[in-house]
DNA sequence: GCTTGACCTAGAGTGTACTCTAGCTTGTAG
DNA sequence: CTACAAGCTAGAGTACACTCTAGGTCAAGC
């Protein structure tokens, strides 16, 4: 049940990644090269899409192009590398705790502002009704 | 006690911002024209600090600088623009909190991911175990 | 009077991550 | 046979948000 392809389209569809980004990735190496039909055109394997998957979950999380290719190269390195790679999630795991803690702050402080707002708001109308 | 004044060094400093991303906001309109000495040193105010701590917030929560000074246009334009701005932070407010919920599913990610990395890494040193 | 350090402006340069273009090949449908 | 859609490569171009440079002014300290 791993014997299914996808042409670039379609996995440009899957992922919500555009065609040339695909072709970018594979590209600097973040995607092994893809299988090519004989008139060169890219097959996708599911694997493929797995690791896209894997790889567009770190770039929205902030993880830079930069990390994810060192992590590639871990990854293909293979299992001497576990440690590495398992530290490094650790630590994108912590940063995208301390993301949310600042997202949150945020939140809070907006939530403050809009109330004011709400106020001052209604304070004009207010003042509309009184005048007119 | 509205009287102090502040170099920019000091305002860089307060902020985190650089000194060249201070001269920067003001020539793009993201802050009023800053107070100047005869020697044409810009002297800032305690209600620029608020202003700055303001859009470091929405900068680091991801709006725009084009976004910023809309918002900030509208703030020029005075109270007729209130529901405006109330509306621009409620959306971003949302935009925050979906941000948030993606982060989250990250984290659970790969959470699942450095626990299989443990598992992997624990049998390893087993196998270890077993061959020397 | 000279050096030093903080500041100034206008404009050029940078890093990141795409995104697009030109020119080409190939497979299928009419 | 031809048109068209989908794909290919190498390399140029773009958007964004800074960041830096060159060349200058000015006030204070030695």
């Amino acid at each position: 049940m791993d014997n299914k392809r996808y042409t670039i389209q379609q996995i440009a569809h899957r992922t919500g990644l555009s065609i040339h980004t695909l072709r970018y990735y594979e590209q600097i190496g973040l995607l092994d090269p893809i299988e090519r039909l004989d008139n060169g055109h890219r097959r996708y394997q599911p694997t493929d899409l797995t690791r896209l998957e894997f790889l567009k979950r770190l770039r929205a999380t902030g993880m830079s192009i930069k990390e994810m290719q060192y992590y590639v190269e871990l990854y293909r390195m293979g299992e001497s590398t576990l440690r590495e790679r398992r530290e490094i999630l650790q630590a994108h795991k912590d940063a995208i705790l301390a993301q949310v803690d600042e997202l949150m702050d945020t939140v809070d402080f907006i939530d403050m502002k809009i109330e004011r707002y709400q106020r001052e708001e209604a304070d004009l109308e207010q003042a509309d009704r009184s005048t007119s």
